[in-house]
DNA sequence: GTCTACATGTAACTCGTTACATGATTAA
DNA sequence: TTAATCATGTAACGAGTTACATGTAGAC
């Protein structure tokens, strides 16, 4: 259901088209929100079907027209209350974990190296990702985006730490 | 698409019905795979229509029947399979993290307070039920699941420790 | 007498993924 | 000449959620 909100909240530090939140998306907010192209499109749709934003076209030469959305009143009191508002519950699902798991039954001591050994190799990488990334912390909003990076930091240097007590304990 | 195969999964360590999976997924795997009763049934009758199922009837006197699945050789080959292919790439949607992106519009210092302070306290309570659950360590397949358990708990005291970074950098 | 455990499902809906479909401009 | 960037979407499917629907036995 966030997904109204991620996009609502990409728009309103800056109005956008549907193209524009993709790479908004993939660059400035990838590290906690994954979006697809359709299902931007599609939400956007239904945003705007509610009243949420308002849609401004702006012609161009030789290029398909810019369908800019920015917040209405209504969308942005939608996203004041969504911030306010108490976190649903989100139930895990952890499909690399559901690998070591049942990973028991093979009687095969390399599955669980290479499960292992595949699963470091990608933690590190998007670790590297994560540094890589530098994010201004001049002002109070930029602070608060700074430190959803660092959540990301944290959590992949504590994914490599179990990774080397799961190789210690077999 | 994981679900399929946590469902192989646990059907591999003991057959069970619907009902007996359900109570499994929320019980014994409830750290790291959630699953609706309706998308268990759902997903049973998908699995024994491709053949990784046998399903065996058994009547009670007095209660509904009992559904039994249990792996055919077709299944057991799937799990196998899926153990040993590559990890698909996970994207991640973090709402909390969303909120805290986005929390900066507000220009209310009390919101990101009361979002640390409600996050503090989740995050603690699922600390405490996964220390609490006591898991065996004598069999090898026992360790891998005791250690799925630890990977929960290095992540939530990660993200207790992050809290407080982040309390600290207002 | 009320609640919990046992045990099965279906229907309708929303959310997320993949493939399809089009076409110009600009930089290497 | 090839690839990337700009810019829009639709269709079909798979996964997950919520509500509906039924009924007995045993414990408190």
């Amino acid at each position: 259901m966030s997904l109204r909100h991620a996009i609502l909240g990409l728009l309103d530090l800056k109005p956008m088209t549907g193209y524009d939140l993709k790479k908004a998306f993939d660059n400035t907010a990838r590290h906690f929100w994954a979006a697809d192209r359709s299902q931007i499109y599609r939400t956007l749709g239904n945003l705007h079907a509610d009243g949420l934003l308002n849609e401004h076209v702006i012609r161009q030469r030789s290029r398909p027209d810019r369908h800019e959305y920015r917040l209405t009143e209504a969308g942005s009191a939608e996203l004041d209350t969504w911030l306010r508002s108490p976190a649903p519950t989100e139930l895990p699902r952890e499909a690399f974990l559901a690998r070591v798991y049942f990973a028991g039954r093979a009687e095969d001591p390399q599955l669980v190296r290479k499960l292992v050994d595949e699963r470091r190799a990608l933690v590190r990488q998007r670790l590297d990702e994560l540094r890589a990334l530098e994010a201004p912390t001049a002002t109070y909003p930029e602070r608060l985006r700074a430190m959803t990076l660092r959540n990301g930091i944290v959590h992949h240097e504590a994914e490599l730490s179990w990774l080397d007590e799961l190789e210690g304990a077999l």
